[in-house]
Parts: C-alpha cells; structure tokens; sequence
DNA sequence: TGTTTGGTAGCACAGTCGTACTAGCAAGAG
DNA sequence: CTCTTGCTAGTACGACTGTGCTACCAAACA
C-alpha cells in the first residue's frame, strides 16, 4: 500500500479553492487548471480525486449546502420563539463573511446551471430546505394558525429573507447591516400577532 | 460611401443573440463566436460593431436596462394608487417571458461581475432605479407618512418584490403565479393602511 | 526484500478562447 | 466612370480549456 491521504479532507480543501476562485474571479474563471494551482496541487492529483470539472462543481455547490445545513442546524435555540426565528433567519443573511461567501458562490453556481444540469437539483434541494426552515418557523410563531395561510406566510417570508439577502449582498461589505435585521424583526413581530 | 447598415439595430441584434444564449446555455458560452452564429454574422462584423468582448456585454446589459425601463415607464396609469402600485410592480416580476428573460440574464451578468468590473455600475444603476420606483410607489400610496418610514417602507416592499421574482424564477415557468400577485397585493395594502 | 498500489506530476491532444490583421466587396460621392 | 470607405469574411496567433494517458514515487504488505 502507498501512503493514503484523507480523500474527505482532500475533496473539501479543493471545493473551497473553487469558492475563493469564484467570489474573486468569477465563476468563468473555475477551470481544473486554477483550482489546482489555488489549492496547491497537481492538476494530475485534482483529476485523481474529481475525474471531471464537473463533479469538481458539483461537489462544491453540494458542500457548500451542507454546511448551511449545519450551520442552521447547530443555532442554539432559547425557546423565545421570536428570538430564535431571527436568529435561524439571520444565518440566511450574507452578514458574517460566511454567510455572504456561501450566498455569492450560490448565485455564481445558479447562473452556472445551464451550462452544467447537474447543480440545478442542488439548488432545488436549497430552495425546498429554505421553505421547510421557514414553514417551521411560522409554525413556531404561529401555531393557531390553519395551514394554509401559514404556508403562504412561510412563502411571504422566505420571498422577503431572499429578498433582503440579495440587497445586503448589493451593498459592500461594511455598509450598514442594522435595517434588514430590523425589517426581519418586524416581520416575525407581524407574523406572530 | 459603401453601404451602411443601421448600427443601432445591429447592436440591438446582438444583444439579444447575447440573452438568448445566457438563457439557454450559460453565460460562460458567450463567447464572440457564438454570439456572432447566433446572430448570423461573421465574427469579424461582430468585432466591427463591438471591438471586445467586454463592450459586448456591457451593452447588452445596457440594453436590457434600458428595456426593462420602458416597459415600466410605459405603464398606462389609472389613478388608483392599488392598482397602478401592482401594475409597476408586475413587470419587475418573471410572470412574462420577456420579464422572466429579462431577470435571467440580469442574474448571470451579476453572476459574471467579478470577471467583467463594467457591469457592476450597471447592476447598482438598476439597483437604485427600481429603489427610487419603490419609494415613488410608497410615497402614492401613504403620502402622509413621515419619510423615515417611507424609506423603509419601499427598502422592504423592494426586498419582498426582488424574493417573490427569484422564487418565481425557481419555478417552472407555467407553474402557478397566483400567489406571488397575491402577496403583492397584501403588502401594496399592508402599506396603504 | 521485493512487489503491489494509492497518489503525484506532467505531457499530449483536439478544441475554443479573444483579438489582430488583411483582403475583398459593394454602394454612394466626385 | 473612378475613387473612397463602411462593412464583411476569413485567417492567424498565442493562450487557455477539459480530458486521456503515462512515468514515477513512496509506503505498506508479502
């Protein structure tokens, strides 16, 4: 046997040479030839562990995914039910580097999508865990609430986070954050009433 | 003089070569090659009209912002703040094919920014024309509130207009629009009240 | 001590890229 | 008519693309 490597660790040191590529290059400048240069290693070596370009995307966009799923899954919850929506809402905000990365690189990856059909089911499973994360916490918020204005509550709100998130990516960086989570708080005000 | 061709009509021709080809495979295949098969002409006249590859897209991004104003300018008006507040708004929404085309390709070219610096003062040129709309909107609908709250008021109505048109984006095209017009609706009386 | 084998490195190939350049065409000006 | 000139068409170039392929290294098993 020669030496092994940790393929895991491997795959994910090369997704995230791919997200740096795309938030300072682009998505047009994502080819196996840079992504191996950023990360550091042979082209030979990528092709070792993604045979093709596309996997390489499609492995990145599906990282990128869980790790949004992790994140909101480990939100310590207090049990105020506004507090915690804001705070399961604001992990879908670009205001923590994180956070903002994961959503350029999204966008990249969706426009992306008709050059490369393998990341549209991706994108499909974020919108459809986005929804479900919102319709629980409508449910949360507004549990008396027959089901079928709480789901075009949830919908209501998943339009205005996305919404919200979009504009906050506009602005640069260090611009002011505070009214988006003002807004949101408003709204989770609105739905609970 | 030789024969002269209409220079406005021929960008213009381009230009949607351009879109068509965004829409259908990608924004990383516009490459003047394709863009001039699509067009049906040779690449030499592409690059006689548009000498790089950079004034190709920009001005197709002008062009669509141009477009996209018409079509909002030339909103007939009623004098009913409700309903003339959901025509403006129904455009910026993808409930027709050139809406939907137009929203397509705006997310790639965003998409391709960091690649292509010129088309960032366009997208924020949009950013702040539909910001404005919003804000003219808001002021027709709840003239005696103080102008604090309206801004605030047209930066979340913006924020719900920009998430219902991607979430709309998401869906198939003859999937259902019903309840995106419905939360318009709801806010654009939310706001009067 | 070989021998096997996971991983690395890199060359080769056919294709596409943006752009520069030139030769030719065809229509209006003189 | 000829001349001028806006426009078309196509070639050429160096750089880059994704992918196929081989040679090589080094560690773990026999």
């Amino acid at each position: 046997m020669p030496r092994r490597i940790d393929l895991d660790e491997r795959r994910e040191h090369l997704a995230q040479a791919v997200w740096t590529i795309i938030r300072e290059r682009g998505i047009g400048a994502v080819s196996v030839r840079v992504v191996a240069a950023e990360a550091g290693v042979a082209v030979g070596s990528l092709r070792h562990v993604f045979p093709t370009r596309t996997e390489l995307l499609q492995f990145s966009a599906e990282l990128m995914l869980s790790r949004a799923t992790d994140r909101i899954r480990s939100t310590p919850l207090s049990g105020d039910p506004e507090a915690d929506a804001l705070a399961l809402l604001s992990h879908v905000l670009p205001l923590e580097p994180d956070s903002r990365a994961e959503l350029e690189v999204n966008l990249a990856l969706i426009a992306e999508a008709p050059a490369v059909p393998e990341l549209v089911p991706i994108r499909d499973q974020t919108y459809q865990q986005l929804t479900a994360m919102c319709e629980g916490i409508v449910e949360m918020l507004a549990p008396e609430r027959d089901a079928m204005t709480r789901t075009d509550e949830a919908r209501r709100l998943y339009a205005l986070v996305d919404g919200l998130a979009l504009h906050l990516l506009m602005e640069t960086p260090a611009a002011d954050d505070g009214w988006a989570v003002r807004m949101l708080q408003g709204e989770i005000a609105r739905i609970r009433a």
